[in-house]
DNA sequence: CGGGAGGTTGACAATCGTCAATCAGAGTGG
DNA sequence: CCACTCTGATTGACGATTGTCAACCTCCCG
């Protein structure tokens, strides 16, 4: 934990590091294994998919850089984005280890990810039980994030729904090291939030501008998020990170 | 796989046996280590807590008999179901694994669970990897779950996802043993069924009735579902059974 | 300068929620 | 056996959050 100097700082596997020491503390034994994970690196643009529903997959993958989402179609055309994934984030686990994909994921900004055969994160979560906790912690949480969504769509006006997933968003970035809590891009536009909250395009707008015409949010420009009083905009977001299962000092 | 005559039939842990069982293939040692894993059982009344949001539960547990939900509390007191537990399945390895627990779980109807301690869910989980795996893949599927319950809540008008669910719930009786595919009795109020759902009991009813004046569903108690053409009431619930992730031979 | 994607706005429609009354069935005590 | 009570189901009237349609605007880029 307090050797921190990373040896094999060559890999690309790097934020995948991060993102499971965060769960778990791993050993240098246990880093080495992660960071000699085969794997190649893929540079993807906007829009591309890494798997689509109903492929069968064996690989995973993990975000080296940008950002991706997975979404599932439902009759009628409709979409529903029910994750965002950004750096180091264990993006296929889900599909990969159950054979068919149930949802596709797809690319939210260009970016590159690292892929990973299915078969090797197996054996390595068994063959270094520290790892495999971490990995399995992981797609725990996923799925806490998940419970949280169900309960933001389901149970949340408008208002309050995208509120939470301004303050979600903030705070996960703040933990990849990619963002101040107080300032942030949005990487999406406003018909996939409103495919991310159940909601329309305009009503997005419409509640946007309401939050901003409150003071709870500030935007130079429509996708850049300031945030001036962090406390007010997660009470209207009705917003307890419990869920994310952070640690403590995450949360000051 | 070919000698299903089991020799523990004393321990009460069988239908979490059959669960894993399902998810990968065990042999005689993996299965005695399941049924020999240390528990206590417990008889829970309906309404009674399992675990409540915010408790450090250091406990997993397997339902024997009877159902459970998990569910949210959001700000003004609304609440939202994100999963429904029947026989055979484990019920927190999510919370438990994750020290503080993000939702609740509650006793949809009376029933019975055995309480295994955390550690030694862990301890079997890496000792012996196909039941390692069982677990991993049963916590992947029921991401896989939330998944589908994000876009119903979300991207489904209030016919559609109620038929969705009556629909889960038919193939997930029959999978687990507990009934046709035909009729089934719901375990839940119409308010329940809100809460899952994301609507009002007012608006279940009118949708249930709608359902059944449509002839999709028989009802001859208010809970008892008769479900004559099951291909009209998957199609009007948009039902593609592919996210429960099930054998083949149960898509019949 | 033209084209396109994304953002913004208004008018209108509809799904769904709220409120409140009534009904049906199960369990209980007398 | 019957009133009584409680929970859950059902129904109607009404209101509002949110969706739909369509126009227009703004910025970026070749």
């Amino acid at each position: 934990m307090t050797d921190t100097l990373e040896k094999q700082t060559s890999s690309a596997l790097q934020p995948m590091l991060r993102k499971l020491g965060y769960w778990a503390s791993l050993d240098s034994d246990d880093r080495e294994a992660v960071l000699a994970l085969p794997h190649t690196v893929k540079a993807l643009s906007r829009n591309s998919y890494i798997v689509r529903e109903g492929d069968r997959t064996s690989t995973s993958c993990v975000m080296l850089s940008g950002y991706s989402i997975r979404h599932k179609i439902v009759a009628g055309g409709a979409r529903q984005i029910v994750a965002i994934h950004m750096k180091g984030e264990l993006v296929d686990l889900q599909n990969s280890l159950l054979g068919v994909a149930d949802h596709s994921v797809e690319m939210l900004t260009d970016g590159r990810v690292a892929i990973i055969p299915r078969d090797e994160v197996n054996r390595l979560a068994f063959e270094r039980p520290n790892v495999g906790k971490a990995m399995w912690f992981d797609t725990l949480v996923d799925a806490s994030i998940f419970r949280e969504w169900v309960a933001n769509v389901g149970r949340r006006d408008s208002r309050t729904r995208l509120a939470h997933l301004l303050c979600e968003f903030a705070l996960r970035l703040k933990v990849a090291g990619l963002g101040e809590e107080t300032h942030y891009e949005l990487p999406m536009t406003q018909e996939q939030l409103a495919d991310a909250t159940g909601m329309t395009s305009v009503h997005v707008n419409r509640s946007l501008k309401g939050l901003e015409a409150d003071g709870l949010i500030g935007r130079s420009t429509p996708r850049s998020i300031q945030i001036g009083d962090w406390r007010r905009l997660a009470s209207t977001g009705d917003f307890n990170p419990t869920y994310l299962h952070l640690n403590e000092r995450e949360l000051a």
